[in-house]
DNA sequence: AATGAATGAGGGTTCATTCAT
DNA sequence: GATGAATGAACCCTCATTCAT
């Protein structure tokens, strides 16, 4: 353990340039010069390029999973407010999140079965946070109470799912922030009481 | 023109080679061998890989189009109809529009500067068309007129464009159809008055 | 079949490096260089470094057999002088086939499954051919009829395998030859009657 | 001299790697996670992944040595019995030595001078063994005297060498051995009287 | 129109070796 | 004595692209 500084720099440079210029653009030794450091030690620290790649997306993925326990764990905030404020989070880390963004596409759900756990297990991470907050909306008489309660979180869920399109496309985060709080009211409107 | 037989025959190869290992684990030498053609002629027909590629995602776009088009000009459906069907085409088009798909990433965005050109274009033009029906439902009264109306518009283009966050992921058309009329509701339901 | 000129062409020196410096140190680059051909070139023709050495191998195997051919079909050799004319020959032609003597090392064994198909099947050629001509020589009455042919042939074609040792040696062929004569006697001598 | 523990250990597992996979494919890194030590460990005992082979490769020339020794200093044993023992014992030993029998390729004598050094030095002793043997055999007139005695001794080794051959290859020992009485039957039928 | 042999610029990966601790 | 992080020179192999036929 003596100093994973190293490593810890290859990760970051891989990020910013994997970001940049995304998976396969992005050359090992471009890395390694960019971290100034040689080709070799990127394998000393990871077995992969692909292995690399995990690791930024996992990391992204805990930053993510942090920022939203915050607020996640607010106990001001009631059931309306925290959903929109969670939303609103998750979308500004998401865009911040390009390398796990990228991870869309046909060709990393083919190839890298192991994103797929990875995905996986964030989504099942998300659905319970949703299913929380919206039960508490309904006990506490905020939202509409329905039968069928597990379908409503999931449309949700894709709703909230769906908002990673905007984000993953050009113009992103700078365009949709403004007219984020319409789209909330609809939301929110569509599924109140 | 005597016979693009070969052309036609490569476009579709291609189309669906590149939907199933993606634009860079497709090899021109795959297309041209599962074509029963010879590599030159990939190269004959198409400048480049690119080419090839930019040829792919045109057609499936304009499939989408006249898909969309049937609806869009039938005049027996109302405002709030005809959005529903509106959106579960284009769900149901944009589901089979693979390579299209897979255009979100980073990588193309950045390197392939004709793939925005081509996605802007499309972007208008349905931007008009949700305008269009938006009005429409202003007028006949089933929606709420607001003062922003662009904003409204441009709120429901990306609630629909979010929509496509869960088709590119794994699980997709399937799991998604299911629930979409709750959805539908939802959406309706926080713009109508 | 245009022209498999570069093939061969490629095929001959790759022949003759592996066997001036051995499988490992010899480079494809080495090799495309020495054939004034491209890198690419050498693996249009061959899958892989492996192919072009298993072609390598198989082009040797078949220069010895079609050698021995000869002096198998000759109808004027008698059983003794044939025997020691075809070890002779055997020699003589094992001694050019360095790719295929260095085929016998555990590194091969281990790794090159397909190696040991090749020898195999050249061994078997070889058995057939020994036996035919110990029969021949029984027959005849040049060697002593025994109850156990099988056991002899057997040793037969070991001390003839083992003549192989001496040649993959340092001093090899040159140093061999002259000795030949005595060697062949003593053999000879030892199961005549 | 404190603890060279380390060392041999190193020295063991490296012949068992080298044995099993040849010297090509056998990894510095891979011998220090067998031997449980640190790569640089096997630097500070060996100069070099040559000189670790070349230590492994004397140890086993030594066993082999003193094991024939055994037989050589036996006062008991007349010199046709002798030599059989002598060449069964070899055989066996040889078939241990599997490091010491890699070292047959060209890829060794070409590269590796020193294996040349050690292989040369290891003939001659035995050379001297054999012409002891024989010459014994001769006085003791079990054998033929010839005028040209070091003819007779050369093919002897040729032969002997040769039997290397056969072990080399893949069935090896196993199937050698039971035909091995023949084959001592026809040889030493041709040198006797 | 079509072919397929030939090219060569990369890019990922391996591994013996060094060295500060 | 021992460690293991770091290095960088090689090396194999891929693949888009060209071109003579």
């Amino acid at each position: 353990m003596k100093s994973n500084r190293t490593k810890t720099l290859i990760l970051e440079v891989a990020s910013k340039m994997f970001a940049r210029y995304g998976f396969h653009k992005t050359t090992i030794d471009e890395i390694a010069r960019a971290a100034r450091k040689a080709k070799g030690s990127v394998y000393y620290h990871f077995t992969d390029k692909e292995d690399l790649f995990k690791a930024v997306v996992s990391e992204e993925i805990n930053t993510i999973k942090s920022g939203l326990l915050v607020i996640l764990n607010n106990p001001d905030l009631k059931p309306p407010v925290k959903i929109k404020a969670y939303l609103l989070k998750r979308l500004e880390l998401l865009a911040h999140a390009v390398n796990y963004q990228s991870t869309v596409t046909t060709e990393f759900i083919e190839h890298y079965k192991f994103i797929e756990g990875i995905r996986q297990e964030y989504h099942n991470w998300e659905g319970t946070n949703i299913k929380k907050m919206i039960t508490d909306g309904i006990e506490q008489d905020y939202f509409e109470s329905t039968e069928n309660l597990d379908v409503l979180i999931y449309v949700f869920i894709m709703v909230l799912k769906g908002l990673e399109g905007p984000l993953f496309a050009q113009q992103g985060y700078q365009e949709l922030m403004p007219h984020f709080d319409n789209m909330m009211n609809i939301l929110i409107k569509g599924i109140s009481k």
